[in-house]
This record gives structure tokens, C-alpha cells and sequence, in this order.
DNA sequence: ATAACTGCAAAACATTTGCATACAG
DNA sequence: CTGTATGCAAATGTTTTGCAGTTAT
């Protein structure tokens, strides 16, 4: 849906490059081509589907490489991460994408997203209250969707 | 801080005890064992602990009985869990508390609770828009506190 | 040159599962 | 009695780690 054009490829492969330099450490085609799979993938993702996808193509990364990379890009924040109720943690791209929340359906794990200028109101009464400095946040709202192919649509067959 | 008097821990064991009977399920002494031990702690905890906690008095029970248990007590009401940065879920007992969300401290992992009404409002918003039959939510806020033993203090040492 | 990075496979970790035994109803 | 719950230990699935070999700088 929302394909990063070319110019904000380049954009994002710079701000690593600069994050990488200031911090002194190196520039290696497997972080790169990390970047260009995450910045290549719409939607959120997890580890594997990333090293799956990287294997698929000419580009052999490890596990333990994706991992790695994915903590870099986190702290230059051009990827973020969200723990949603399973273990497993879902990853998705930052740059220039809208700040949004998540509603999640409890039935077929579909994500929808959502953004509300209250929570940034919120954000500060806490900051204020508490003497806190906010970084960042998640909202999770979950419930049941209402859509033809949910599992839990009203007239779909009996459960357990 | 907030240790339930003893007709409230009488009025959970009740509700459990209802919700086993009305789903046909057996009222073991591990399940109220569990149940006391939730009850008897306040604030957050993991599976482990509780475990921990409960060999440590004469209950012996499972590992696996405690997540069994405490899922039961989820679908009751009884308990909610939360899913912190980490992979590791936490507890929380459930009633007769609050409803409150969470402030994260990222230098010393402690957690604060706080309640906005806002927040509400956008779950019926959501839930108009979407047309999405909440359930429940989670919000997180994640930032640096400004405790004298917190890591992160200024004035505080170096770090790598 | 040399310190940082990579890949691999093993380890760690929380949680789940299978199955023989125990016990609530 | 009978089926459900338990305990144990083994399995699972994700993420982390140790180390020998590689490579960016």
C-alpha cells in the first residue's frame, strides 16, 4: 500500500549511514540490505519473515545478523517494535509514516491503524504529573472486527 | 501497598469457584492455591514468580499448572496480563483495582500506573469508526523517570 | 593491521505439550 | 467410576550468545 518512493530510500539509507558513522561502527552490505528489505516491506513483519525474504533473494544474512541490524535500526529510529499479545515481536518501518496505534481483532490477529490527537494530550498530563520524560508509547485496543472473513463473525459455525 | 481484606479475597474465590462450576471444570487446590497467592501479592509478576512463590510455602504446584491456572483466571476476569517490552508476560490481579494504565521507566524497568479519561473516549471512538466491539485495551508509555536511584539520573556515572 | 561484524550452531529462555498418574465429581 | 487435572520432563519457538573466520576502515 504505502511503497516508499525512491527518493525517501536514499533519505533512509543516509540517516543510517550517518548514525553508523557518528557511532563509529561499519557499513556492511548485510545492514544495507537489511534496511532495503524493511523500507521494501509494507506493513509489519517479524524476524523470520525478514530473514525468509532476504534468503529468497540473492542476499544471504543470518538469523543472528537480521537480529542485530533490526536493534540498530530501532535506535536510530527507522524501524519500531511492538510486542502485541504473542511472544513473538512484530517489527515495522518508521520513517515518514504517520504516528499511529493499533486495534487488533482477538479472532483473526488483523491489525488496523488508528491515530487520535487525545493521546498526545495524555502523553504530556503524564510527562507533567509525573516528572517523566516520555520517549515513545503503544496503544493496543483489542476486540472483535466485523469483517466477512473474521472467524468470529456472527453466523459462522459453532466453536468448541 | 494494596492488600485485599479478607471478604474481598472471599468474593474472588467465589467468583472463580462459580465460573469452574459453570463451565463443568474441576475446583482443585492447586487452582485456589494459585489464586490465593495471586491475590496475596500486589503489583506486577511473572509466571515464575508465582511458581517460586508457591514452592515456597507447603503448595507444591507446577509450572504448567500456574499458566493453566492463570489463563483461567484471565478468562475470568480475574487476572490481566501485560506484555512489557520484554518476552517475559507479567500479572496483575484484577479485581477490585483500578482500571490503570502503565508509565515504563527504560533505565530501571519500574513501573508507574496512571488513569486518563481520554483514553476511553477513544476507545468509543474506535470502536464507532471501525465498527470493532472493544474489548479491552493496553497503553504504555515509555520514557526516563526521575528517581534518585534510577540508572539514568544525570550526575549518575559513565556508561559504556 | 585490527577491531568490528558475520554466520553458524549451540544456548538460553518462557511457554506449551504429551503422557502416565492422581483425584474431584 | 470416569473424565479432567496434575506433575514431570521433553518439545517448541524465538531470541541471544560464543567463537572462528571475514571484512570494512
Amino acid at each position: 500500500m504505502t511503497l516508499i518512493p525512491k527518493r525517501q530510500l536514499e533519505e533512509v539509507r543516509r540517516i543510517f549511514s550517518d548514525f553508523l558513522r557518528d557511532r563509529g561502527q561499519r557499513q556492511t552490505p548485510e545492514r544495507f540490505a537489511i534496511l532495503d528489505e524493511v523500507y521494501a516491506t509494507s506493513g509489519h513483519f517479524d524476524a523470520d519473515e525478514l530473514y525468509v525474504g532476504l534468503k529468497e533473494k540473492e542476499v544471504g544474512v543470518s538469523r543472528a545478523t537480521v537480529y542485530n541490524t533490526l536493534d540498530l535500526l530501532i535506535e536510530c529510529d527507522l524501524v519500531v517494535k511492538h510486542q502485541f499479545g504473542n511472544k513473538q515481536a512484530k517489527y515495522e518501518r518508521a520513517y515518514s509514516y504517520w504516528q499511529h496505534d493499533h486495534l487488533i481483532c482477538m479472532d483473526c490477529n488483523e491489525l488496523f491503524e488508528f491515530c487520535d490527537p487525545r493521546i498526545q494530550g495524555i502523553q504530556e498530563m503524564v510527562a507533567d504529573i509525573y516528572q517523566f520524560e516520555v520517549k515513545h508509547h503503544s496503544l493496543h485496543i483489542y476486540g472483535h472486527c466485523r469483517r466477512e472473513n473474521c472467524p468470529n463473525r456472527p453466523g459462522s459455525e459453532a466453536h468448541s
